[in-house]
DNA sequence: TTATAATTAGGACCAGGTACTAATTATATT
DNA sequence: AATATAATTAGTACCTGGTCCTAATTATAA
């Protein structure tokens, strides 16, 4: 069940284009993100001649690429991938903020902000609106946990689109749904 | 012949410009460049609120990263009505932040999170989460809008419960779900 | 069962800082 | 000229996010 020894080149693969969409993660961030040791991280920035961070930015800075030039203002989190039309992953980190104050649990609507956000912004179409939701919080989210949301579009019928969500830290899913949307057509009432 | 203890607004006024073409100057270099002392230059920018390297860089590549987010108040929406273990009422004004730039219309975690604050506000107990929910949404919302968003208690079974949410624009019903959430109990597991 | 791959742990070290205390030097004031 | 005040410099302890190295542990395959 790909715990340890295994899940390398997905790991890999992944981070790749993670760091391509936001050099600012750091190794730290992305342990908790693969749920491995902040020393395997190394070891695969290592291997893929990936540099740390400050070099990162650096060259981000001088290659003046503005580096979320999607329209992602719109999400809630940072887009670590996406395929329009397809599938998208976004980072959450939960701060002191998005907590009860009481416990240090995150507060259940911004994990759905961040899912929300990303089905919507996977859809391939200028206006999309959230029709039905089904979802389940699965797992306490805690202050510093770093959400990673990954949506896929699964049936698409008309201007009705189903996408699949999920939320993990780690390996632990602490969200599912199925978010159904809907694409506006340009027509337009009023 | 200003050598020491003059110079300092000029130097000051300088330093101020060189960081704004090239934030990636180091602290040293800045030394150099104006022949004082590294500790000079950290008390220049300590009085002229100018951070670090780090900062700097990481403000420069996200100028047009302004992740939007949901208010941190325990409650989304101002309390108009409650009544603890029954129900509650809240309004929530739609600003236009709140809304897709390109039509206006309210983007839907903006009345989840309405919805979801209080349904778990009216909950008789310390600390209550958010399980599984079923939301529709029915009908658009615009800038501009007053959502009123009601919040009644269902079904109580141990520490299970449902909440039956709706939330109108006057007559119109815009969102409809049902909320099941758990009240934790203090023992805790860390 | 054993060899190999993958992961984790730990420590010494580095850059570029913060934050603080204290000393020194310049300039102005009486 | 003596002195108060402003500006600068020195030095230390500590921090983050790393590098680079060695060694131990765990997983997977042969």
């Amino acid at each position: 069940m790909t715990k340890r020894g295994s899940g390398k080149v997905f790991r890999q693969k992944n981070l790749t284009r993670y760091l391509q969409n936001n050099p600012l993660l750091k190794d730290e961030e992305l342990a908790g993100m693969f749920g491995v040791s902040i020393q395997t991280i190394r070891l695969d920035r290592s291997e893929l001649n990936i540099p740390e961070l400050r070099e990162r930015m650096k060259t981000a800075l001088q290659t003046n690429n503005s580096v979320r030039s999607l329209g992602s203002d719109e999400l809630v989190g940072d887009l670590l991938d996406i395929k329009v039309g397809s599938f998208g992953v976004s980072l959450l980190k939960i701060t002191p903020e998005m907590t009860l104050r009481k416990n240090q649990v995150a507060r259940g609507h911004h994990l759905f902000a961040q899912a929300n956000s990303l089905a919507v912004a996977i859809i391939d179409a200028e206006i999309v609106l959230t029709g039905d939701i089904r979802v389940r919080f699965k797992h306490q989210v805690k202050s510093g946990d770093l959400v990673v949301c990954r949506a896929e579009i699964g049936s698409q019928k008309g201007n009705r689109t189903t996408v699949r969500v999920i939320s993990q830290v780690g390996e632990t899913v602490v969200l599912e749904g199925i978010f159904i949307v809907f694409v506006l057509e340009e027509e337009e009432n009023q």
